[in-house]
DNA sequence: ATTGATGTACGAATTGTTTCGTAATCAAAT
DNA sequence: ATTTGATTACGAAACAATTCGTACATCAAT
């Protein structure tokens, strides 16, 4: 079978799919409120990238009142684990552990962050 | 100072300097014939991508003789750093705890790579 | 009905990446 | 000297992502 939605959003789309995930559904002026605290962007822009996104299959869009429901399509773990997984294969050179190393040595970690992944990794061992 | 070299390769041109950065020096051809191995693409496209790549200062060019001779010029390490540092930001929400989860989740990691990241975190813990 | 506010639709410009054909250059072999 | 083969240089096409101006639709308040 092949993939007919891209699990590959842009950065771009990445971004609104967060707002999505986090509030189930949107409209067009919710998510660009949102993006306009971290970023400058028109209106019409975060608008036409919806509705791009509608198109390829990343939303779902509810056009029976005037102003458009939008929903995301995509799940957020597979899209997560997709992203992950080119990473350690495209820059990593398919070692997940090198990643992991990278990620906790300079983001710099908290010690709660650590414990848990301790914890984690333990019940990973147990299997 | 702002950052004159690109820390954000394209994929393409991360492909390349992955090989450059293992072979440490190559010509053109010695890249393309790697990059052919995985996938179809013609050598003057090769070309293209390094002579773009030298003009933004992600390799050197060596042309005192015919056949030029191409260095990466940025770090493997920082890149690697900035690329995962990107990806725990717009995809993790700054959490590299999740991250990490997320990598070792699906990708299956090794016994061996389990283990050798356990080691890593309790070096993390002694500080 | 007219106006104003808020939406969507559409098309186009801009920018960046990738691809490759063709021409020019050079060196080695004949 | 000429041919052959390998190389680089250049330019353009194809594609995708981003941005936004303008037009059109809808609804509510006057």
């Amino acid at each position: 079978m092949t993939q007919s939605t891209p699990l590959k959003p842009t950065e771009s789309e990445l971004e609104i799919l967060q707002i999505l995930w986090e509030k189930g559904h949107c409209t067009v002026r919710e998510v660009h409120e949102i993006l306009e605290m971290n970023k400058e962007a028109g209106y019409t822009t975060t608008l036409k990238l919806m509705q791009i996104m509608a198109e390829k299959g990343l939303v779902s869009r509810d056009t029976s009142s005037k102003t458009h429901i939008y929903r995301a399509l995509v799940n957020q773990e597979k899209t997560e684990q997709h992203l992950v997984s080119k990473m350690i294969d495209n820059v990593f050179n398919g070692s997940a552990a090198r990643l992991v190393m990278q990620a906790l040595g300079n983001h710099s970690a908290s010690k709660d962050e650590i414990d848990s992944i301790k914890k984690y990794l333990d019940n990973l061992s147990d299997k």
